[in-house]
RNA sequence: GCGCCUGUAGCUCAGGGGAUAGAGCAUCGGACUUCUAAUCCGAGUGUCGCAGGUUCGAUUCCUGCCAGGCGCGCCA
């Protein structure tokens, strides 16, 4: 649609005093299909030439010359309403889809440029819980969607495996740890002692006296502290990689936060030969009193460092490897303000590449009863989630399609697709209330919809003779049209997505070009067109559909089968 | 107390400053000898939290208030 756009844009320009680009972001899309395909509102021409926006419209409709691009260009009221030429859209539309095939959508904006994208980033020794999915799906989604606009992108997983925590999981380990049990159910038993620690802690505060002291022991690189660590660290990457196997998701880097140990001393003093570093109550802060924020804390009175000691270190690290043209944090929302103080500290150390971090944040998962907890042990563990959706996709299929062949595969495909398309569906800003029925419902506004549109598509294309030398100017029809012209918006939408940092844009997208599809579907006859003619086109059509069901979809990660 | 975010149909949510505010779920009623009924068609509800402001025009932008969530020095 981008193209048509343009036209309308040289044509204006022609006629006003008006740049080609005021006139593209004046365009819109009117309310319903009747009224055109794009619009043009002439409210702010009223004041510039002193006429009622009404006459300016249906002086300028008459005035245009639609070409090959617009088969009308009319006037209604204070709008121009511009009509594809539908020949000519169906044509250009489905032809560019099935030339472009999975490279349909792409551009090429970020053609040489890098962007760093930081996301899932778990804790280790903490089980991998629902509230990761989100960090995780939406960042992985972003890699692609970022690939796709033409970038390259660098996938890090930030893991969690350095800080206090490590402190309290040494503490409770050598109290009430169980070698056996931590072989066999690693993060279980670490969870386990992770939970009894807090728990025991709240009226033996020394507990947490002895925590503090044995990262401090760590940080300082004491033996058994190290050994300890380091087996919780691999025993805990080897579960999180299990999951990520199973959500189809990759990392380029797994340098997490213990990575930049041997670094934060050259950080601090960086941070000290700016003159930013300023001691606090026995702490090492950086004031931002003047950009109206509480100090960040890099380093505490005992000496050992922090996270935001190891996020600077980090992004500093990251700048010299990378020279990114942006970095995206995708973390959640209730860290705002770490993410504020850290882009201030970067910017006051002078780096100008400060500017180009951004905070990608989203709404927290909650439950009806109070916010998920770690430490309370009320986490959902999302491998239970996966397994039940997928259990009950096995048992749809079983229902619906016995005959199925590979069930296993299609049912982790369908049900991994609804619990990713559930976080990836709605605005990454809001919260989201973690309800089992919800996860677990294939209908509606769903991934397995979206897959099912596809499948029927594919259902019809296997028992389709060759359709070659079809002819796309024969889709006319409503129906047809409908679908060609979201078709043509995919490029456009891609961008959003990418622009806004919301992967929800393509989600959206994708439920709208299945509702258009089984709209078609269930109204014109693919196989039993009435003429040949027609039957190819469809059958063009629906290709150029399921090319961009599938490309939309592995923009979000989620897989397409041909067959459920 | 201060800061950030959210507030749209019974529920969950879409809505790129514009033309009569839309989906899904749930409820009720239809459509499978016909390309997979995980689908489609039909039926109904809205002080777009409240009050001002900017604008030719505000659900959308700004301010204030109310409600909920999150955050505010030695956790991450």
């Amino acid at each position: 649609m981008q193209r048509y756009r343009d036209e309308i844009a040289r044509m204006l320009a022609e006629k006003l005093p008006l740049k080609k680009e005021q006139i593209a972001a004046e365009l819109e899309t009117p309310p319903e299909p009747q009224m055109g395909d794009l619009a043009f509102p002439c409210f702010k021409l009223a004041k510039i030439l002193r006429k009622p926006p009404a006459a300016i419209a249906s002086e300028l409709a008459g005035a245009l010359d639609g070409g090959d691009y617009f088969a009308r260009i009319e006037a209604k009221g204070p709008y121009i309403n511009f009509f594809c030429n539908r020949q000519k859209l169906a044509l250009w539309t489905v032809e560019a889809v099935l030339k472009e095939k999975s490279r349909f959508g792409c551009q090429d904006e970020g053609r040489g440029e890098t962007v760093v994208i930081d996301f899932s980033a778990p804790n280790i020794a903490k089980p991998f819980g629902v509230g990761h999915l989100r960090s995780t799906v939406i960042g992985n989604s972003l890699y692609r969607i970022y690939e796709a606009m033409g970038y390259r992108c660098v996938g890090i997983n930030h893991l969690g495996d350095w800080g206090t925590q490590f402190g309290k999981l040494i503490v409770a380990y050598r109290m009430w740890g169980d070698e056996k049990k931590l072989a066999e159910e690693p993060v279980k038993h670490l969870y386990d002692l992770y939970v009894r620690f807090h728990r025991e802690a709240e009226d033996k505060p020394d507990l947490e006296e002895a925590a503090r002291a044995w990262f401090k022991k760590l940080e300082d690189g004491d033996g058994e502290a190290r050994l300890l660590w380091q087996k919780f660290r691999e025993l805990s990457l080897a579960e999180f990689k299990r999951i990520y196997s199973i959500l189809g998701v990759e990392f380029d880097s797994y340098q997490g936060e213990s990575y930049y140990n041997d670094m934060l001393a050259g950080t601090i003093r960086q941070v000290e030969d700016a003159g930013l570093a300023k001691e606090s109550e026995g702490a090492l802060v950086v004031d931002l009193e003047d950009e109206g924020m509480p100090p960040c804390l890099l380093r505490k009175q005992d000496g050992a460092t922090l996270y935001a000691t190891r996020d600077l270190c980090a992004a500093i690290y990251r700048y010299e490897k990378y020279k990114f043209s942006k970095m995206l944090y995708v973390v959640g929302a209730d860290q705002a303000l770490h993410f504020k103080q850290l882009f201030a500290v970067l910017e006051k150390m002078g780096f100008p590449w400060a500017s180009q971090c951004v905070h990608v944040p989203f709404g927290l998962i909650r439950f009806k009863e109070s916010k998920m907890s770690t430490r309370r042990g009320t986490l959902v563990f999302l491998e239970d989630v996966l397994q039940r959706a997928i259990e009950l996709a096995e048992q749809t299929i079983r229902e619906k399609n016995p005959d199925l062949k590979d069930k296993e595969t299609v049912a982790r495909q369908v049900g991994v697709g609804a619990v990713m398309f559930g976080d990836l569906s709605n605005d990454r800003i809001k919260d989201i209330d973690f309800e089992w029925e919800k996860v677990l419902d294939f209908s509606g506004e769903t991934a397995p919809y979206i897959q099912y549109s596809h499948a029927r598509i594919c259902s019809i294309l296997r028992k389709a003779e060759d359709w070659n030398g079809y002819d796309a100017s024969l889709l006319t029809a409503d129906e047809e049209q409908a679908v060609i012209s979201l078709l043509a918006r995919f490029p456009e939408t891609v961008a959003r997505a990418a622009e806004t940092y919301k992967p929800s844009v393509v989600a959206r997208y994708l439920l709208d070009l299945a509702a258009e599809f089984n709209k078609f579907y269930h109204r014109c006859p693919v196989l039993q067109a009435p003429e040949e003619g027609i039957r190819k086109a469809r059958l063009a059509l629906i290709a150029a559909v399921r090319q961009v069901l599938v490309n939309g979809l592995l923009l979000l990660g989620i897989e397409a089968p041909e067959e459920m």
